[in-house]
RNA sequence: GACCCCAUCGUCUAGCCUGGUCUAGGACAAGAGCUUUUCAAGCUCUCGACGCGGGUUCAAAUCCCGCUGGGGUCACCA
């Protein structure tokens, strides 16, 4: 049976490049009948907190990763004391301030890395290795390697910064008469300006990620490709077709630098290709994070909305950023804008619009955009010297969707509300 | 510092294993233009790379060596 497993430590969230490394072991698992097992590096007690296992649970469920078992270190102690006991028995270890330590025999030690290749270690360059601590607790490497080989760990599929790991490892391995498993080091996943990724350096944790509004199939994809290519210029990649063309052998050797831009390309197209009702339940939280009351809109028209700019946001919360408007009773336009496009009195042009509209029989997108040309074509003036104005006076922005579109579902009520305010202010102004 | 890993556009990559089809392909970003109802959407175009030096070979992005550069690890942290 060929067991993976993904070994996060609950010191801290699931971070991107944590992530990818559970998305390479469980597509690795997924893709051929194979099991993927998590296993909570939880020895270090004093570090270690409940918090960050529901958080790394959580997040890995997010990305849509689901596990065929899951252990906890801090409940086998007994067992990594065993072995190591047996290697101080056998004369492999010694005992030393009540601590567990291991004798490093002199040797050239030879792996096959799946993506790297062969990688050869002299060990006379590593130091006696301590087993077990003397609070009894178990050191990283020894109980990663007893658990990897009681749990029967085909593969090892972990970041680069294990290869030095590796050597000791083997060396226990060899000690303790275990099968040596098959060892796939992944590149590391370097911050955008280059060097380690860190929180000074951008969002690192998969939930942040999450509330900064991207999907987990984009975030999914994208570290797919961070490492790792289908061919033939294939950008779009879902986890699905992934299972059936991954293949761990085909990884990257590079270290590649995290990029937002490329993300923030891949999510939109994500949110451009989600159902609307899907779309519009992945929303909701965002909207409602603002305080915006949901109960007061219909159904049909928030859909409505959501539609109009599924095309045009790149993340969930551009959506409650963007529309803002529609949410709100008052509107607040800054003072830039209020200089650039309400600098020209425009009192006339406004009032006229909002008379037009109020009279209007039926309010349909057509119908506003007719009067709203006719109107345009009687005071001779050019459309956009009037849509750009009116824009900013509905909206508060300089850019959205089609004007006309917008007016429509902002409604009579708060468009003839919003004109005719800017109409009294720059009225009271020319006074 | 020692040991190890890595090296194609600004970024992610294809090509490398099995040299020639590579005046190096795609994507993101950037720039220009179109769309004249905006852009943060869409379409079109442009810019842009084999780190350097030696070999091997008729021929090297591709194979070999060195250098340089970047990264990782050297804990009774994981």
């Amino acid at each position: 049976m060929t067991r993976v497993r993904f070994a996060p430590s609950p010191t801290g969230n699931l971070h991107i490049g944590g992530a990818r490394t559970a998305l390479f072991n469980w597509l690795f698992a997924r893709s051929k009948k194979a099991e993927f097992i998590l296993r909570i590096e939880d020895t270090d007690v004093k570090r270690s907190q409940k918090e960050y296992i529901d958080e790394i649970l959580n997040s890995l469920k997010w990305l849509g990763f689901d596990w065929d078992a899951i252990y906890y270190q801090s409940k086998n102690f007994d067992k990594y004391l065993e072995f190591a006991q047996r290697l101080v028995k056998e004369g492999k270890a010694y005992i030393e301030d009540k601590a567990v330590i291991f004798k490093v025999p002199q040797k050239k030690i030879k792996i096959n890395d799946l993506i790297h290749g062969e990688i050869e270690f002299d060990t006379a360059t590593l130091k006696p290795q301590v087993l077990i601590k003397s609070d009894e607790s178990p050191t990283y490497n020894f109980a990663c390697v007893v658990d990897d080989a009681t749990q029967e760990i085909t593969h090892i599929i972990r970041g680069d910064d294990h290869i030095s790991n590796t050597p000791k490892q083997i060396l226990f391995y060899e000690a303790l008469g275990f099968t040596v498993p098959v060892f796939a080091h992944l590149p590391l996943i370097l911050a955008t300006a280059g060097g380690r990724m860190s929180k000074r350096k951008g969002a690192t944790s998969i939930s942040e990620y999450r509330a900064l509004g991207y999907l987990p199939e984009a975030l999914v994809n994208y570290l797919l490709l961070l490492g790792w290519s289908p061919g033939e210029n294939q950008e779009i990649v879902t986890a699905k077709e992934a299972l059936k063309k991954f293949n761990i052998e085909k990884a990257n050797k590079t270290a590649a630098a995290f990029d937002i831009n490329k993300l923030d390309w891949i999510n939109a197209h994500y949110i451009k290709n989600t159902p609307l009702e899907d779309l519009f339940e992945k929303i909701k939280p965002f909207l409602e994070q603002k305080g915006y009351d949901l109960k007061d809109f219909d159904r049909q028209y928030l859909l409505n909305l959501i539609k109009l700019y599924q095309g045009r946001i790149s993340k969930l919360t551009d959506f409650a950023d963007w529309a803002d408007f529609f949410f709100k009773d008052g509107l607040v336009i800054s003072e830039e804008l209020k200089e650039k496009h309400f600098s020209k009195d425009l009192t006339k042009e406004f009032s006229l619009l909002a008379q037009r509209i109020a009279s209007l029989d039926s309010f349909t997108i057509e119908d506003i955009e007719s009067s709203f040309r006719d109107l345009v074509k009687e005071l001779g003036i050019k459309t956009k010297e009037l849509v750009h104005p009116v824009r900013v006076a509905l909206t508060g922005k300089e850019i959205g969707p089609g004007l006309f579109e917008t007016m429509f579902y902002l409604g009579k009520e708060k468009l003839l509300k919003r004109l005719n305010c800017i109409a009294q202010a720059q009225n009271k102004e020319a006074a």
